[in-house]
DNA sequence: TTTATTTCTTGACCTAGATCAATGCGTAGG
DNA sequence: CCTACGCATTGATCTAGGTCAAGAAATAAA
């Protein structure tokens, strides 16, 4: 795929929020930058500064951080999503996270440079902006109740629901920790439910 | 306490996040509205659109859902907060939660109408429901990481140590529920804690 | 194909915290 | 002052899910 077309992916997920017309979309897209990460590549690390927002277009990544080595998941970013450690990037801040590609893959970038001198040109993207972390609260605050509320078992079917295609590109264990439970713990749970 | 004096106290509230000039602080004042609460009172109960937006001058409140009849804790707001159901107030959408006063209370209001009629005139208000939201982001991803990662006594000596003041005030069942623990649990947290 | 490494499963055991039921305690109303 | 009712404590019991250790399977490397 051309850079061309990758970009246009964006264009596409950009429309739930705003609606650009066409010199809109030049002027924004010529902040735009393609980058490709190989397996095991970092798009973010720990104490980096996270200075770009991206976009996925193929590939996927890993979003963790680490207590004594062990690795923490807190989540996935898949195609046709955005990209980033938002609350670092917000605060301009240290990382405390990893993002890593799990597979080669693409992503569109924005750098914060960029995207505060559009804030100027195009108000609509500070709206874009806006809409984007009001998203991330609402989805935050689901998890949040959902482990409340649901045991293991129930965490496991509602994920294996919402999102069974690449689910099943990672291992396991990485689920187990995604989903704040032991591999073992998990690993019972698939038997129970294969039974059932 | 004059409406006056209680006006002013968001004042302060707000520097935090914009700078207002006085002319800009008495465009925005004329949008404010205050209202007192009995004890028992709701500031919002479930179907509600939530309108508003306050902020607590005196008293406290309960942010709270039923599940089958029995109440889920997920919020207090004291003096000097900023009081909504966020999500519901950025989607316009019908409330699952209610939030009822604990106390006699008063809060400062302003209307969402009001609100989105300030972006036009004071832009830097956009920037603060902005930041408002970032804040909220982050606060609900940091307490689903403690969830994750913290037994219910650090969460709970965590609690006492963020809020020691008003936590006195509230029963320590509704404490346990927000929490996420049972009451039981939580006195036995207790007692282990002043054996040591 | 064989070997090595990573991941998954299984069993044995343990523990935090839930649930249920009974009792104690404090304070508001009569 | 007494009675109730809401809240807190405590004991007994249960269970989801964690931890540790050993194998089995699968995947990658050679």
């Amino acid at each position: 795929m051309t850079n061309l077309t990758l970009k246009e992916n964006i264009k596409a997920a950009l429309s739930e929020f705003i609606n650009l017309t066409e010199t809109e979309w030049l002027i924004f897209s010529e902040s735009l930058e393609v980058k490709h990460y190989k397996k095991g590549d970092y798009f973010l690390k720990e104490d980096d500064l996270c200075d770009y927002v991206g976009f996925v277009n193929d590939g996927f990544f890993n979003f963790f951080y680490l207590i004594n080595g062990v690795q923490h998941i807190r989540g996935f970013f898949f195609p046709n999503e955005f990209i980033s450690n938002y609350p670092c990037f917000l605060l301009e801040s240290k990382s405390k996270f990893y993002i890593q590609a799990f597979e080669d893959s693409s992503v569109t970038l924005i750098h914060r440079d960029a995207l505060i001198m559009l804030y100027e040109k195009l108000p609509k993207v500070k709206e874009l902006s806006t809409s984007i972390v009001e998203n991330l609260y609402i989805e935050v605050s689901d998890k949040y109740e959902s482990f409340f509320l649901k045991s293991a078992e129930e965490r496991y079917l509602e994920l294996m629901n919402s999102e069974p295609k690449f689910i099943q590109k990672i291992p396991q264990y990485m689920i187990a920790s995604y989903l704040g439970m032991s591999a073992e713990g998990l690993s019972r749970i698939r038997k129970r439910l294969s039974v059932k």
